[in-house]
DNA sequence: TATTGTTATACTCTATAACTATA
DNA sequence: TATAGTTATAGAGTATAACAATA
């Protein structure tokens, strides 16, 4: 007896769920966990951002940035310096390792994508895309890369 | 430069992401964990089900089913009794206070879906419903509920 | 006084491996 | 030998609170 917004949440989930899956997987082969890869690319998108930002933009709490920060520089993907006009802050940055971590994501991310869309016509993919789109416009929430 | 596909990829997640963030505050609110939700309603869907049959479903290790299930009985919720065919297993069953909270899922579910759903066109909630029951369709994994 | 980022701590969720009691 | 479930252990990810340094 669900409502139609009931089911589509449920769709939606569920649609999620069989993407991510497959997403999770490949990723995971590379080394690269679902928080980092969301770092990245945020931080991608947001070059020099200070680690409050990122928290803001990814929706979580400061201290969940700390780890991430940590295990990244470790990794090389990334570099933390100190803001000039700030000294309680840092900037951080991508490295060429980190760029280049980038780019795999995104070719990952291509074909996971491509692999599991694949069984549906261009038509519905675009018509898909755009109803997404437009949900999307009317809803708030901190936007931020996949993953 | 990405392709169709990778877009559609990541706007299924944005919109996975504007929905599940209401949803979990709501839920959070009535002490509803999303692994707790995900195996009561799954539990529901497949009433007297053993443990390995819900960690099958559920996609995750046997291991991982263990504690939800001891607190879900703390909760009231659930009861676990011997399966009479085999001494090794137990049998789950909801109990009249979790399908209660069945219910109560159930209601919010429908409240943050027309919530969230609200400004969309209900012809293009329709479509968007069509589109993601044809991609389900031609995807795999364990099939499971919401939340 | 407010803010940036840290340390300390705890919680949820899940995995792997070793074990037991049954099959 | 194989399976159902447990104990033990470990890890990722995140939250809150108290604190330091700086604004």
């Amino acid at each position: 007896m669900s409502s139609g917004a009931t089911e589509l949440g449920e769709l939606l989930v569920a649609a999620y769920r069989a993407f991510t899956q497959q997403g999770r997987a490949r990723f995971g082969e590379h080394g690269l966990s679902p928080a980092k890869v969301r770092l990245l690319t945020t931080l991608h998108h947001r070059q020099d951002s200070r680690m409050r930002d990122l928290a803001d933009v990814l929706g979580v709490s400061g201290r969940a940035v700390t780890p991430l920060v940590d295990a990244l520089e470790s990794d090389g993907l990334i570099t933390r310096k100190p803001d000039p006009g700030d000294r309680r802050a840092f900037r951080l940055a991508l490295t060429d390792a980190g760029l280049g971590t980038i780019d795999q994501i995104a070719r990952l991310q291509q074909q996971v994508s491509e692999d599991i869309f694949r069984g549906m016509p261009a038509e519905d993919q675009r018509e898909l895309a755009r109803l997404l789109r437009a949900f999307l416009g009317t809803t708030h929430g901190p936007g931020c890369p996949p993953a």
